[in-house]
RNA sequence: GUCCCGGUAGCUCAGCUGGAUAGAGCAACGGACUUCUAAUCCGUAGGUCGGGGGUUCGAAUCCCUCCCGGGACGCCA
């Protein structure tokens, strides 16, 4: 199910090999393998619709001047069967090849025919992969750090289902380990306190306001009963009632930036199976554990990284990188072919010793593939919106989609590369004018749609593309939009292969963008009943791909606006 | 000090597994609404791709080095 660009240019590449091969059988080129060579879409229009860099690939084996070499591939190549028009040999030794005018028309009734699959690629082969994401602590609110990292998450995962991967998106509950002691702690200390206790928050606790309001439901629930209670037991209560409460929180508020997890997994279940205790124990008998000074520490360094890292402290409580292992040990162990986490760019020293460790269990270190995030800046009225956790000052998810809205929010954290810092500027998402992509985009659907309300009012109707003329499309905003959807897949398949939903977003301007300079040069339904017709088809087209396209995303494809 | 990420147009960023004349959006300037949505379009202008060296037919892209910005270097997570 690969596109028509796809389908061309690995037609072109074989016959392009058997060219060279001819030419060395006829003794026109000594004896070689044929080298690496690309056939590419030229940057120049003026380039052809394809080109190859073959001729120079083969200087140096074939011992002579690229040119030269072209002139051969060209006489020998047989292009009986393909949709080249001409052939041109071009600047140092690049062959350029022409299609004829109607190779790119094909898309529409392919799109037509495949619909919402139009864009999907095979690629994945059904290799198993899960994506892991956001896994905040459930020890309060998610912040922008987490929101991006639930966008580009989810929007991985997407595009990877539609490159023809089995995904699994999982977030991992922290629900266990010293921070959740802290939580206690400081759940204690703000039920006290509600309870006109002076008692103050750890230094080391969680100061967020959220937690008032928390330990108010809880009191709510359960009155003053545990005042006086035994101070374990009251904490025991407190977590496990918080607990609940901030995931249901979290779970809703991704819920409402529209990402549905398949999977939460609990550390706790580490804790209590023995998991954590039985991956320590595999690693001791692999010999990549030593102890020092009463703790047991882990040999990264044997896997390239700086210094060794404590898996069990002194005081015999396992660390949280020791759950980490057992937990990533935990997802091979279920049979993913790859694990992809999405972490903030603070948890890169993290990375390494991850890796190192899969290789101590008997995994590969290339199987676990992380990206890391840069941070996000939050701008407001031209001016950087501080955010700290600590002081439980920071803006929130639901905060968030509240303000700009789902499809604003979600567009802006996947528009860049994660490695790059992004700028998020709260106005610009907000604002309803030519400067925010996303209305940009959706407004291209929305005339769409509008096309096809005026068509229904008219009386008119859709005509499938099969029974249509497409040749009547050969104007330049015509082709040139025909060309962008014929892209698609190809768009699919660099987005999966680079994990860079990025590009997703990208391709959606550049479409819409097409689609606006067609729209605003041509119309649509005109008196001409072939040419209308032809019309319609690329708009109802492009309108299918703008929608598989957002759907990649988390954007909705409104109809009106 | 070591490691990671970044440095490309006034601003925000693509392009980076080497390809031909380096792109987009915004901002600026000049145009286009009796028309299927002007939330749009058309045009103009804007560059030592941080500096320097190297590899090659060819470098924003790969290697070395230096400079600048951000981050990480805990028996925290």
């Amino acid at each position: 199910m690969s596109g028509i660009v796809e389908k061309n240019q690995q037609q072109l590449a074989q016959v392009l090999k058997q060219a060279v091969e001819k030419a060395v059988e006829q003794g026109e080129m000594p004896q070689l393998t044929v080298p690496e060579f690309v056939v590419e879409v030229p940057r120049e229009k003026g380039h052809g619709d394809f080109a190859t860099n073959l001729a120079l690939m083969l200087a140096k084996p074939a011992k002579n001047a690229p040119r030269k070499l072209a002139e051969i591939i060209v006489n020998n190549v047989q292009l009986a069967g393909t949709e080249v028009e001409k052939v041109d040999i071009a600047g140092p030794g690049f062959i350029n090849f022409y299609m004829t005018p109607n190779w790119i028309h094909q898309v529409l009734p392919q799109i037509e025919e495949q619909g919402k699959q139009y864009g999907s690629v095979e690629i994945g082969e059904g290799v198993k992969i899960q994506v892991e994401f956001v896994s905040a602590n459930p020890t309060g609110l998610l912040h922008m750090g987490n929101a991006r990292g639930a966008a580009l998450g989810d929007s991985l995962a997407s595009v990877l289902e539609f490159a023809g991967y089995e995904v699994q998106r999982e977030y991992y509950i922290n629900d266990a380990g010293n921070q959740i002691e802290n939580f206690g702690k400081s759940l204690e200390a703000r039920y006290l306190q509600q309870l006109d206790q002076d008692v103050p928050v750890p230094e080391e606790g969680y100061h967020g306001e959220d937690l008032i309001e928390t330990v108010k439901n809880f009191i709510d629930k359960h009155s003053d009963k545990y005042l006086t209670a035994d101070p374990t037991k009251r904490r025991e209560e407190l977590v496990e009632y918080a607990l609940n409460e901030k995931i249901n929180k979290i779970k809703n508020g991704l819920l409402d930036f529209g990402v549905v997890y398949d999977n939460w997994f609990s550390e706790q279940t580490l804790h209590q199976s023995g998991a954590i205790e039985e991956t320590i124990k595999e690693l001791q008998q692999n010999g990549y554990i030593y102890e020092n000074e009463d703790a047991l520490w882990f040999k990264a360094t044997k896997f390239g990284d700086e210094k060794d890292e404590v898996v069990v402290r002194s005081n015999g409580i396992p660390t949280y990188f020791a759950a980490d292992i057992a937990y990533h040990k935990n997802k091979f162990d279920r049979g993913f072919d790859k694990v992809i986490n999405i972490w903030g760019a603070d948890h890169h020293g993290h990375v390494n010793r991850m890796k190192g460790s899969m290789e101590a269990v008997g995994y590969s270190r290339d199987s676990l593939e992380i990206i890391l995030m840069q941070l996000v800046r939050l701008l407001r009225g031209g001016e950087m919106v501080r955010m700290s956790k600590r002081t439980g000052q920071f803006v929130t998810l639901s905060e968030l989609v509240e303000e700009v809205g789902k499809d604003a929010a979600r567009y802006f954290f996947i528009m860049r590369s994660p490695d790059s810092h992004l700028e998020f500027d709260l106005d610009l998402a907000k604002s309803q004018t030519n400067e925010n992509p996303v209305f940009y985009i959706q407004y291209a659907h929305a005339r769409i749609c509008s096309i096809f309300r005026q068509l229904e009012e008219q009386g008119g109707k859709k005509v499938s593309a099969k029974d249509v003329d497409l040749s009547l499309l050969q104007d330049e905003q015509e082709t040139d939009l025909i060309r962008k959807l014929a892209d698609f897949p190809v768009e699919v398949t660099m987005a999966a292969n680079t994990m860079a939903p990025h590009r997703i977003a990208k391709y959606l301007h550049e479409l819409a963008g097409l689609f606006h300079s067609f729209y605003n040069s041509h119309r649509v339904i005109v008196e001409d009943q072939q040419q209308s017709a032809a019309r319609l088809v690329l708009a109802h087209s492009t309108g299918v791909v703008l929608r598989n396209a957002l759907r990649l995303i988390g954007v909705s494809a409104p109809e009106k606006m």
